[in-house]
DNA sequence: TAAATGCTTCGTCTACGATCGAACCATGAA
DNA sequence: TTCATGGTTCGATCGTAGACGAAGCATTTA
């Protein structure tokens, strides 16, 4: 009707808190199925797959039919960035209030957000590429530089095939516990799952956190030259 | 309850259409009393006296009272980041099928975002600071480096005045409808209000259309080296 | 084929929240 | 003081959306 977007469609979709759960469940990054987000929001089947429908409908999910499975994923990382956004409102004004437990300070270090690296471990990495030079911001968005693209294909990841693909190969995402950006698209997901590939570390199996291991963490420091 | 923040609440305070409403009108930057909003909510002043309540409750909005009246504005530039996020949302599904009307494209070509400069020429602006090196983004978030605060000071902005105020001074803000950053935190907002004190632009009354002037738009050019 | 699993649809119930009328405070003007 | 205006609080109404039980498809396994 307006002349700006259609804002509390969007808001309604996040704001009913069953939904809020599986959109925070896939933000880990791993596409999960009708039932297991229906556990993870503590509603029964029938209801989840309402909400689903509602969530994929309002193009915040993505749908992947495999076998009598479904798998649901955030639809893109624009939600991601989003979901990762409110967050950060949240954040400032609870975690002031509320002490942060262990918990928290493990998904401050390192968690995933929508598949990619984020948290203190996220922004060194994203620091790292940006002061060697092998990430450019100077025009449009972000890019990889030539020597970025040498470091990237060194480290292991087939820089080529994400560049095929259609999905943007970097952009950056701010962090609500750090208050600074880190290294989203397919680029960014690319060296989390690399870096699991490696043994670096290990996704918890039920939240966002990251541990890295004792010589992953070494690994990391000396290859992105963290002091 | 859980490790992440509480995204539903935030969600659910978005989501009520005149909620969404009265925060979209709050986006132009400008203070707005109560019943103002009322009536861009199109709804009745009791009806918006709650809905406020509950909006500044979750610290979506700063309240500040002037005799009788109460002139309500976004709690801070991360909630007009949040908001832009979710526009663009709507914005990469819907301007797909919707064709864009001339409204529209006044929007995209410049636009206040909580009082900050948007759109093409916000990016423009951005860009230009950014490659002449005024603007660094090395390490943490976005800096002012010392040409830049040359600059900005010749330009007839007086960053120490900025400086010590308690709000962050640079921040990036993702645009919408060009998929790029623009600068916002109190520097950006110094940028705009300064650029309407020497008549380059004006705002357009009920929306967060800019118009630049003819001459403005010449004088913009030279100032930041458009070609 | 039958049985089991994963998910959807239907119908019903319930509860919460948005809305407004009316009465009530508070501030500023006459 | 009185009047007008800006905003809040109360109470009642009403709609809608979320929840689940039960039945219905669809697909895979036996």
């Amino acid at each position: 009707m307006k002349g700006s977007p259609n804002i509390a469609r969007i808001g309604a979709l996040i704001g009913d808190p069953a939904r809020a759960a599986m959109l925070t469940a896939l933000m880990s990054g791993k596409a999960l199925t009708a039932s297991e987000l229906a556990r993870e929001a503590g509603v029964t089947i029938q209801t989840a797959s309402s909400h689903l429908s509602k969530l994929q409908q309002g193009d915040l999910l993505h749908l992947r039919k495999q076998g009598r499975h479904k798998y649901f994923t955030l639809a893109n990382d624009d939600v991601a960035h989003v979901l990762e956004g409110i967050m950060g409102l949240v954040a400032g004004n609870d975690m002031l209030k509320t002490r942060i437990g262990p918990r928290d300070m493990a998904l401050r270090n390192a968690r995933v957000c929508y598949n990619h690296l984020a948290g203190d471990k996220g922004i060194q990495l994203y620091r790292s590429l940006l002061g060697k030079g092998h990430l450019l911001l100077d025009e449009k968005q972000l890019g990889l530089s030539a020597s970025g693209h040498d470091f990237t294909t060194g480290f292991g990841i087939d820089v080529e095939q994400l560049k095929a693909a259609k999905a943007p190969l970097c952009r950056e995402c701010l962090d609500w516990s750090e208050r600074r950006s880190h290294l989203a698209g397919s680029l960014g997901r690319a060296f989390l799952t690399h870096m699991e590939a490696l043994g670096w570390l290990k996704r918890a199996r039920d939240s966002r956190v990251i541990r890295f291991t004792i010589s992953g963490e070494g690994a990391f420091d000396s290859a992105f030259g963290i002091e």
